[in-house]
DNA sequence: AAAATAATTTATAATCATTCTAAACTAGAA
DNA sequence: TTCTAGTTTAGAATGATTATAAATTATTTT
């Protein structure tokens, strides 16, 4: 399964994607993996850089993430601050937010139970449910 | 309690932070009034320009902004995309986030109920619950 | 109350992420 | 092979936020 892009190219022509050399080597760089990914843009550009010979210019890791993104195969992350966090893991579930090192850990789906809902305004649909359990130390005050 | 502004001195005080006039006018536009208010720095901006006479510069109220964050009088609200929204209650609470507007709706606490949760990592402790319910329109399908 | 001090405010510049633009390039269709 | 629309690209433009450093103000000390 690794090593053979069959699958991308199949999934990105069922997108209506055209399968280039660019966005396959974002999938693979993206979905060859087991573990869930957590990147922002910059992180993305310098795993690129790092792992593969592939030069895509940033305008293109814009444009391929956001398609990617539309398309369902990523997900973007609600969190504070300015920045974007993308996740590879587009099933559901949650996260941890370290304050203090802007980690974010994966919870699994089946550690938090969200067990009563409202339900959504008229002609909307409840699209994503996300739980951010923030964390701070231990010993720490939240005062500057 | 509305025009009265001792509360408000007090409470700077009491955070170290000198009651200047335009932390006070802050105060007045952002606490004196009975319901939730959501904004961005951009919105603040516009309303204290709109509703008083005082002229306070960008870098305020950024400052202003961020200060009371750090004390607890107003939480960062986690969200998707790169708008950063603050929220002056600060009782625990969720949204509701309109995808397609851009709109965020309060969720009362009570209507919200998570059952379960994990521990938080080794040295760290949960400070914050937020849930983030993603609404769009019913009929519409994710693609772009 | 005046002088000293430290915090605060301010305009502006700098930075950073993201989007826009328009020309060059490429995949797939004819 | 040629054509066409989709894609990539470098660089410019935008927008939000942070940094800077001088002027101002609140509070403390005298």
């Amino acid at each position: 399964m690794i090593n053979d892009f069959k699958h991308h190219v199949n999934r990105l022509r069922s997108s209506g994607l055209r399968p280039t050399k660019q966005r396959l080597t974002l999938c693979k760089v993206l979905f060859d993996r087991k573990e869930t990914f957590h990147f922002t843009i910059d992180n993305l550009k310098k795993r690129i850089e790092k792992t593969t010979k592939s030069k895509i210019s940033l305008a293109t890791v814009y444009n391929t993430v956001h398609a990617f993104k539309n398309n369902g195969y990523l997900r973007e992350i609600s969190l504070q601050g300015n920045k974007t966090f993308f996740d590879t893991n587009s099933s559901s579930h949650h996260h941890f937010y370290d304050q203090d090192t802007g980690d974010l850990i994966d919870i699994k789906n089946e550690d938090i139970i969200v067990s009563k809902l409202p339900s959504a305004p008229k002609g909307k649909k409840i699209k994503q449910i996300e739980v951010t359990l923030s964390l701070a130390n231990n010993n720490q005050n939240q005062k500057k």
